[in-house]
DNA sequence: ATTACACCTTGCAAAATGCAAGTTAATATT
DNA sequence: AATATTAACTTGCATTTTGCAAGGTGTAAT
C-alpha cells in the first residue's frame, strides 16, 4: 500500500483537488456510485477498467479519510459492505458532468454514458439535482 | 520518459478524460496558462508545486500530442518558446473552475486563487468567458 | 570568445501501480 | 457440525511512473 499521498500543500485550490481526487482511479469508484448506481467492492471490482484488488481498497481506505465516502455494513446481507457519498462526494457531481461533457465533445468515439451526456444537454441543473440531492 | 500513457480504452467519457489529463501534473500546467497567464517552460518551472524538468517536458509534449497546448516561437524572444491553450484545451475552464468551488467549498486553508473563486461566485458566465474566448 | 539564459536530456533512486496468489469473516449447504 | 461459497481484503514481487540531480544544446547578449 503506498505510504501516505504526497501532499503538495501549495495553497491553491486546483492542486487541493487533486491531491484529494486526482489520482488515475478515485473518480472512476465515484462515477461508479454517482453514476451506475454501484456500491460494494465487488461491483467496482467488476468495473471494465479493471483495478487492482490492492489499489481499491487503498482508495476506499483513502476516499473514506476524506470524508467523500461513508463504508457501512449492508443490512440485508452482513457479509457486504455499502459505500455511499456523502455530501462532500456528492458534491464532486459537476466536476464529473463536466468532463463528460468535454469528453462527450472531444471524443469521437462511442460510449457508454452517451445517455448521461444527453441527460445534462436536456436538464442539467435537473439531472445535477438528481445526484447531488440525498 | 514514460513510454506512452495506458490507456484504458473503457469508452467512458470519465476514463477518457483521466487518460487525458488525469496525472498529477497536467491540469497544473493547465491551470499555469489559463489562470495565471504563464506560458513558458521556465515560469512552469517555477510554479511553487516544483515539477521535475523530466516531467513537465513529458507532460508538455503529451499535452500538445493531444491538442490541448501548442507550442510555438516567442517572436520577441527567439530562444523561448510560447506554450499556449487550443480551442480544446480552454474547454477545460468548466472543469477547472469546478474543481475551484469544490475546493473552495472543503479547504478551509486560505489559498492563493481565492479572488479567482470569488470572480467565478460573482458572475461564473463572464468570468468563464473570459477564459475561454480567443 | 565568453557568458548567460531557456529549454531540454539522461541516469539512477524512490514511489506508485499492476498482477497473482493467499487469508479472513460471514453465511449458506450438506 | 463440517464443508463450501461469497465478499472483502492482504501480501509479495515485478513493472511502470515519478522525483531528483546533474549535464547538454541552441540562441542571444557582452
Amino acid at each position: 500500500m503506498r505510504k501516505n499521498i504526497q501532499k503538495r500543500q501549495s495553497g491553491c485550490p486546483i492542486a487541493f483537488g487533486l491531491d484529494t481526487f486526482g489520482d488515475r482511479w478515485s473518480l472512476l469508484i465515484i462515477r461508479e456510485i454517482m453514476l451506475r448506481g454501484h456500491n460494494t467492492y465487488s461491483e467496482f471490482l467488476a468495473a471494465e477498467e479493471k483495478i487492482a484488488t490492492n489499489i481499491l481498497i487503498d482508495r476506499l481506505k483513502h476516499l473514506e479519510a476524506e470524508n467523500i465516502i461513508e463504508k457501512n455494513r449492508d443490512p440485508e446481507n452482513r457479509r457486504s459492505f455499502i459505500y455511499t457519498l456523502s455530501q462532500k462526494g456528492r458534491d464532486l457531481a459537476p466536476i464529473l458532468l463536466e468532463i463528460i461533457i468535454w469528453s462527450g465533445a472531444y471524443d469521437k468515439r462511442d460510449f457508454a454514458l452517451r445517455n448521461v451526456l444527453e441527460k445534462i444537454n436536456a436538464d442539467r441543473k435537473g439531472f445535477e439535482a438528481s445526484l447531488t440531492s440525498e
